[in-house]
DNA sequence: TTACGATATATGCCATGGCATCTAAGTCAA
DNA sequence: TTGACTTAGATGCCATGGCATATATCGTAA
């Protein structure tokens, strides 16, 4: 099959369709591993490895990280606090807010699950992202993502 | 602000990172954009757009296509049945199955939409994929799509 | 034809996110 | 200090998707 290299201006539906659907399928796919292999979800992922990285850091810095909204983030938090991998403590300069921080066994899920996390998604795009090509596109997402949080596109109401 | 450009091996994690929210923050713009125009949201977009440029498909058609459960691509259908902007016609060689198709209504609101959701997606994100890296980031996703696809990654079950 | 397994999808239950709302707490000015 | 306004986030209701199951139909072999 010849590759299909148009040189007109560029199907920016069909990019975001290809996005999307490359998207759908890794996440898939990331939540099937990280469940059969640690019994959490890649969102859970996510906030886990937020917090380790930020620890400290209040629910709506996680709201305003992954662009969703804070009634979702805050039911988020009360499940992994739930499973004891997150501590909520009375933030001492404001007290309608809380600080956010990993617990041991929390650090020590988070480990563990992003050696699964990184294997898998190696597996999955390390050969297409290792291509020729590869670098422009870690470059155009880090560039669009710094332009969409920036102009602050798409953050959810509530 | 100095670009990073790295010259190590590719963060994939990273990588992955900035396409999810990337993908997140479009997502949701888009949305509100085609609810608020047409009152429709991206993924109802994205149903009618298939099935207008592959009419006669099957419930499972969709769910292929998109990489969610049939049970979901079902109930996606219904409420867009329930809008009169999709016909399901029982299919004569098999009859478990139904082809769906666009009414004139339906047909009528994808090209508004579609108009919409163009002209929206170029505002945001034409600028960066217009630059120099753009073309080899949307080879990047074809491809990526492509392998994805013929190794049937990351499709739900149900 | 009948019986059995496979397939397409419709449906029910549950989990999660959006949005609206509620409460506690902070800010500020008179 | 008090009262009005703002902010952080917890909570309730609703919509949607995943997964399991139920139903109808199909294909096949006896």
């Amino acid at each position: 099959m010849a590759s299909k290299s148009s040189r007109g201006p560029i199907d920016l539906p069909g990019f975001f369709a290809d996005l999307v659907r490359c998207e759908t399928r890794l996440y898939n796919a990331l939540n099937d591993r990280l469940r059969e292999r640690h019994g959490i979800v890649t969102s859970q992922f996510e906030f886990l490895r937020f917090l380790r990285d930020h620890p400290g850091s209040r629910v709506a810095d996680l709201a305003t990280e992954f662009a969703i909204g804070i009634g979702a983030t805050s039911k988020g938090i009360d499940r992994l606090e739930r499973q004891a991998w997150v501590t909520r403590r009375t933030n001492p300069s404001d007290r309608r807010s809380s600080l956010l921080d990993l617990t041991a066994e929390g650090l020590q899920l988070v480990e563990a699950a992003e050696a699964t996390f990184t294997t898998t998604l190696a597996e999955l795009i390390a050969d297409v992202l290792g291509g020729p090509s590869g670098p422009a596109a870690v470059q155009v997402f880090s560039e669009l993502r710094s332009v969409l949080e920036r102009d602050q596109v798409g953050l959810p109401t509530g």
